[in-house]
DNA sequence: AACTTTATGTACCGTACGGTACGGTTCGCT
DNA sequence: AGCGAACCGTACCGTACGGTACATAAAGTT
């Protein structure tokens, strides 16, 4: 009987392994991340890759995948929430957005995924978006629905709605950290952004007082 | 004496060779941009190429800046301009950025920015942060300055307002299509997306009525 | 205990690319 | 015409990397 974590569809070792190249890739780029580095780092064998794998595409993939898998929900939104109770989710939600994107490991596979995106379609870009972005995404935006049906928002589309506040949130910190400019991720900034984005979000889309 | 390009540092020889580069990255990517390849396209020995430009790491930062070069920037605002001006303005900024993001030069050259973001410390992202977007960050944020003074808006921080004109344009667009995803260019949702994200940060920013 | 499976480690191959060297050619200058 | 600089085309070198082959060792199975 296969062990609970067949859910992505790789044993433990190879979990390892993947988790393994992962940090070479958070700490050295793409480029550090040859397949000789990533067999010497998990302490396995190049064949081995190439049996779990496929090439080197597939490990990309695979590790792409893998980090996806990790995303954890965040609790369903109370069917009897205040409106105090949405301010909080919504705040909660972009400060935990925007740390994510500040990460280390969440810059990597932006990366990684975009440097790949001129050329061979394995889509990394696909699997990340899936994965991460739209799952946050699709919650972000029952909450968004569930806070319009209490009388809490307005809002004619709520994918619309989670778009605004996606940008009112991000601006345009993402692409200056993809950049590699420094950003400014001290926690006090950036709980003062994620505040202050929800509380312009409450401003356009906030049921009128 | 010199012909009057000499702006860039570049000759006219040079130019022409940085932009016969510049097409094969984006029709082909980065690892499309070898030495013999662009060589090859541009009619000219790698030899040149090398004493032009220094290694492929001078050549790369050379495409990137005779790019941003390049940029050619809009008319100063007005001191007498209308409120109805002021908004035109603002659509009229909103629409060239999301054309200029959603435009293949731009994807090439930021996909190849951040890619080298990672090693190499040439600093493409800083050659595009600096010529690219906080050029037209600082012409958009005088506009809003100017606005300002003239009672339209009521903004604390120019800076921070056009920080959030800027999210509330570009959302998750750019990312999105650095990631490879197809991106929704039509004219008309362009035009639209546009006009509604003006119509927010006026909403936002604009003087009580 | 023999056998199969799976994995390691190392050595190897082919290729592609960055960078250099060199002979030949064009072009401008005096 | 003669000279020198810039440049082209090509050949070349070293290396790094993706991918494969193989020899060996651990571990489970019967």
């Amino acid at each position: 009987m296969p062990t609970e974590q067949e859910q992505t569809g790789f044993t433990d070792r190879q979990r390892a392994v993947l988790d393994k190249a992962l940090e070479l890739l958070v700490e050295g780029g793409e480029k550090a991340l040859t397949t000789a580095a990533i067999a010497r780092a998990a302490g396995c064998s190049k064949e081995s890759l190439y049996k779990w794998f496929g090439d080197r595409d597939g490990l990309l993939a695979a590790i792409v995948s893998r980090q996806a898998s990790k995303v954890i929900p965040g609790a369903d939104p109370a069917n009897d929430m205040s409106a105090e109770q949405l301010h909080a989710a919504l705040e909660e939600f972009a400060k935990s957005l925007l740390e994510t994107i500040s990460g280390d490991v969440s810059l990597a596979l932006n990366r990684l995924a975009i440097g790949q995106a001129s050329k061979s379609e394995t889509g990394l870009g696909a699997i990340l978006e899936k994965s991460g972005r739209a799952r946050i995404g699709r919650q972000t935006t029952t909450l968004l629905e569930k806070g319009c049906a209490l009388g809490y928002l307005r809002c004619e589309d709520p994918q619309e709605a989670y778009s605004t506040l996606y940008g009112l949130v991000v601006r345009d910190q993402h692409i200056r950290m993809l950049l590699g400019g420094t950003a400014q991720t001290s926690p006090k900034d950036l709980d003062l952004a994620a505040k202050t984005a929800v509380k312009q979000f409450i401003e356009l889309y906030g049921a009128r007082d």
